[in-house]
RNA sequence: GGGCAAGUGGCGGAAUUGGUAUACGCGCUGGUCUUAGAAACCAGUGCCGCAAGGCUUAAGAGUUCGAGUCUCUUCUUGCCCA
């Protein structure tokens, strides 16, 4: 039997894949994007998985007639290249361009069908300039901002975090416990279109229920009113915002956040001081919150209820009420909120029930957790009998009307902070005058390049401690001017990368207009499922700014269709100390016996996680592909799982895959060598059947992302294909049928498959086989089941009717015994799929 | 604490969306060939049973002629939450 040269094939093909470009003068566009890649050093697992999918989809568009972009580009500012640089004494750009070399490199090894010719990286200043003309574009549309608040302070890194990298109050990079300090910041108004990111999902039809939602939670709008509570004694007032005015009747106290400016007041007293530290110490995720223990300072103020005359409603701090959230106090309902009754029952405040519970769960007389569902109102005077929606309304309409507030909407969602104090990132396009005026750069001046000769073993601001670089004149005025030293957050250079992607040459502006308008929308974006809010949503945010001020470009949504991948696991390693182990440190003895291989010491397995550096449970792809060849390792890790969820890496899933590509090798050449037959016309036709079935599974397989189902499918094909070398079958139909497998082929391994037709003499790489409409499948199986259990199965002419089954059943078949003698009361007959006797018993 | 998913053999997972449960792969068992087997090929492999047959989709109920799929309850696991 001869052996395939994976190897040397694969480098034949990748050789033409080079110059070849699935975009085409003809047919409908097609744009697959696959989330471009940070350049951290080599690809990973996730990587792979990540674009096969890619490819797969792309070569299937192609190959039916589709013009299609599938470019790759690199995710290139960032974090990692200083520490790399501290480390390695390398230049943040040297290492970054090494790393996309080697890459790209690893990339082309997988086959991709990528056009190499756009290729583009965040860092390359013909990107970023363009970026900066965005910025300034946003600037004068009113979308940008300068604001002072409250950051997360890594003092480690010196640098301001962004809320996903604090982790249970420490930095996701140092572990330093987070501070909270006030800086002056640049902000994109992302709140300004709240309302179209969120009413806009309704459009994204193709997107996963699961991302849609994750945003819509993300933007939390939310409807209520604001309510201002008169101070006893005193001429102040305390807004508060709540969604739940409806049960202003069982409100018992207040509760204001640390920073409500009432606390000017208290500032000096030391046991508030004492109480403020305490609450920081809580954190701020809601979850946080959800789960401390809720505590208190009891201020000695009374506030009057709006609608109770003479009822005196006392005034806490809390640690459960954030400042950046409504007005930073709230009014408590204990009755009908857990957190308002908890903190109620820790300082025997009222309880007042003004919702009913049918199932209200009460022990001994008093309740023991508050009721937060639907109900009639009670103890509200004139709300009592309304539902809480109608209630709501109701009592909106009364505060109105007597001056205590407003309705209002409010949202969770907060403006972008896009400040970095870091070096390697797009220089903010903004200028200080000496009179303190902030003023864009004239666009003429762009780009502002970053200075190569950087200074990074300082801690603190880079840009910032360079000597020169920060001076300048502002073009119109002559002025002098100090150049702003921070960086934009990474999360901008890939909010708009997929439309630079249509012209990435494009030298007059960010991009050409007649491009974006052919090539937009991405018509299949797929990454990962952890860029399911920030990424997307700030995408989707500066599509519509772009949308807005630039009227030749007509686009509301970047991503018409989105697929969320799942991660890459393999097992982890301990040796007897406890110390993580490389797979390849490993030896599998049996089942469950597995030693280090150096000293054959005992090895613990542990759970299979996604893999990481930390746990070193990685496979390097590189490795696999030089063991295996690259479609080996496409084909394994999309054939063991759906493609959404997480896929679990193992050695003989992909040594597996490997001998079934040889196998598939093996039999193009047994059918090139096969000698014709005597014909039997019967199985012919079989045989055409079942191609025409494969098609049809391969299409739907692919067209809904299930990749396994299709390689399944397969290797079933394969199978039939080997039992029947020997068999009457005309060697023309078998090769012939051998061609349209390997066609359905391409995407998925796409060496393998191209050099089999080019075995079989086929040279037309560029079709997808056609169904053959003379053969479509006319004989289905059919269930026949007593009292709904199957007890045979018949094969019938399709469309069969119910007399002629019948007929057939009581002649043959084997349930026949089983209505023998008996008494059938009624009979279930679908068409296709199944009879069903109901028998008196 | 809240929100959202999901529970199918020893494992990863199929099931035309209410109509043959366990496709396909891994693993395991036996065999053939081989000096050898982490090669190749053949056969077997949900559970009980000698068999006929019966049972089986986390557990329990319900709807239905018929439920892995729909509804409810419980349990478990995963993901997300300035």
């Amino acid at each position: 039997m001869e052996r395939l040269n994976f190897q040397a094939v694969e480098k034949k093909w990748q050789k033409k894949f080079s110059k070849f470009k699935l975009s085409k003068p003809k047919g409908e566009k097609f744009y697959c994007l696959e989330m471009f890649p940070y350049p951290s050093g080599k690809i990973h697992m996730g990587h792979v998985r990540n674009y096969t999918i890619g490819d797969v989809i792309a070569r299937y568009k192609y190959l039916n007639g589709f013009n299609v972009l599938h470019p790759m580009g690199w995710d290139a500012f960032g974090l990692p290249a200083e520490n790399a640089s501290k480390q390695n004494n390398l230049h943040p750009k040297e290492w970054t361009y090494k790393n996309i070399e080697t890459m790209k490199n690893q990339l082309k090894l997988l086959g991709l069908s990528i056009d190499w010719d756009l290729e583009i990286a965040t860092c390359d200043k013909e990107y970023y300039k363009h970026q900066q003309e965005i910025f300034i574009d946003f600037y004068n549309q009113g979308l940008v901002s300068r604001k002072e608040t409250y950051v997360n302070w890594d003092p480690v890194e010196n640098t301001v975090l962004a809320n996903e990298q604090v982790i249970n109050g420490r930095g996701w990079r140092s572990n330093a416990i987070v501070q909270r300090k006030k800086l002056s910041q640049w902000f994109f108004n992302i709140t300004k279109f709240s309302n179209e990111l969120l009413n806009d999902l309704e459009k994204l039809k193709g997107w996963p229920d699961k991302v849609k939602l994750m945003q819509k939670n993300w933007i939390g709008k939310s409807f209520g009113c604001e309510i201002n509570f008169q101070l006893i004694s005193s001429e102040k007032k305390i807004k508060v915002f709540t969604t739940r005015p409806d049960t202003i009747f069982g409100a018992s106290f207040l509760a204001l956040s640390i920073d409500h400016p009432l606390n000017k007041d208290f500032l000096k007293i030391n046991n508030f001081q004492k109480f403020k530290d305490e609450c920081s110490k809580t954190g701020t995720t809601e979850e946080a919150l959800a789960n401390a223990e809720k505590i208190g300072y009891e201020t000695g103020l009374f506030v009057s209820h709006p609608f109770i005359s003479d009822k005196k409603i006392p005034v806490y701090f809390a640690n459960f009420v954030l400042m950046d959230y409504g007005t930073g106090a709230i009014f408590g309902c204990p009755a009908h909120d857990q957190r308002d009754f908890d903190f109620a029952k820790k300082y025997n405040l009222n309880i007042t029930r003004v919702v009913s519970d049918e199932n209200s769960k009460e022990k001994n007389g008093g309740l023991f957790e508050a009721y937060t569902g639907d109900g009639k109102i009670i103890n509200s005077e004139f709300l009592n009998g309304l539902s809480v929606t109608d209630a709501k309304e109701k009592i909106i309409n009364e505060i109105e009307i007597k001056q205590l507030g407003e309705r209002k909407t409010l949202f969770r969602l907060k403006d972008w902070g896009i400040s970095r104090q870091r070096y390697w990132g797009c220089p903010i396009p903004m200028i200080y005058l000496e009179d303190g005026t902030i003023i864009p750069v004239d666009k003429s001046e762009l780009p502002v390049e970053l200075p190569e000769d950087i200074d990074l073993t300082f801690k603190g601001n880079p840009l910032d401690n360079h000597p020169t670089w920060k001076n300048t004149k502002d073009k119109k005025s002559g002025r002098k001017a100090i150049r702003e030293t921070d960086t934009l957050d990474t999360f901008v250079d890939s909010s708009w990368y997929f439309l630079r992607f249509c012209s990435p040459d494009y030298k007059l502006s960010p991009f050409d207009e007649k491009k974006i308008n052919y090539w937009m929308p991405v018509d299949q974006y797929i990454g990962g499922i952890e860029h399911a809010i920030l990424h997307l949503l700030y995408s989707r945010f500066f599509t519509k700014g772009i949308n807005k001020f630039n009227k030749k470009i007509n686009l509301s949504e970047p991503f018409k269709n989105l697929f969320t991948q799942g991660m890459v696991c393999h097992e982890t390693y301990k040796d007897e100390k406890g110390n993580w182990l490389y797979p390849d440190e490993v030896t599998k003895v049996n089942v469950d016996k597995f030693v280090k291989k150096n000293d054959k010491t005992k090895v613990v397995v542990g759970a299979s996680e996604s893999m990481s550096k930390s746990k070193k449970n990685t496979i390097d792809p590189e490795t696999m592909i030089n063991q295996y060849g690259a479609d080996s390792v496409r084909w394994f890790i999309l054939s063991d799982s759906p493609p959404e969820k997480d896929v679990q890496w193992s050695d003989t899933g992909v040594f597996s895959a490997n001998k079934f590509l040889q196998k598939i090798w093996n039999l193009n050449n047994l059918i090139s060598i096969r000698k014709e037959k005597k014909i039997d016309k019967e199985l012919n036709k079989e045989f055409e059947l079942r191609i025409n079935s494969l098609i049809l599974k391969i299409d739907d397989s692919i067209e809904n992302f299930r990749f396994n189902v299709s390689i399944a499918h397969f290797y079933e094909m394969y199978s039939f294909f080997k039992d029947n070398v020997d068999s009457e079958i005309s060697t023309n139909t078998m090769r012939n049928n051998l061609i349209k497998m390997m066609k359905l082929m391409i995407p998925f391994t796409p060496h393998l498959a191209h050099e089999c037709l080019e075995f079989l003499n086929c040279t037309d790489f560029n079709d997808w086989p056609n169904i053959d409409k003379k053969n479509i499948l006319d004989e289905i199986t059919l269930a026949v089941q007593i009292n709904g259990k199957t007890k045979d199965v018949i094969n019938i002419k399709k469309d069969m009717d119910e007399k002629s089954i019948n007929k057939l059943i009581y002649q043959s078949s084997k349930a026949k015994k089983h209505l023998d003698q008996k008494k059938v009361i009624k009979t279930i007959f679908v068409k296709n799929r199944i009879i069903n006797y109901i028998v008196a018993k």
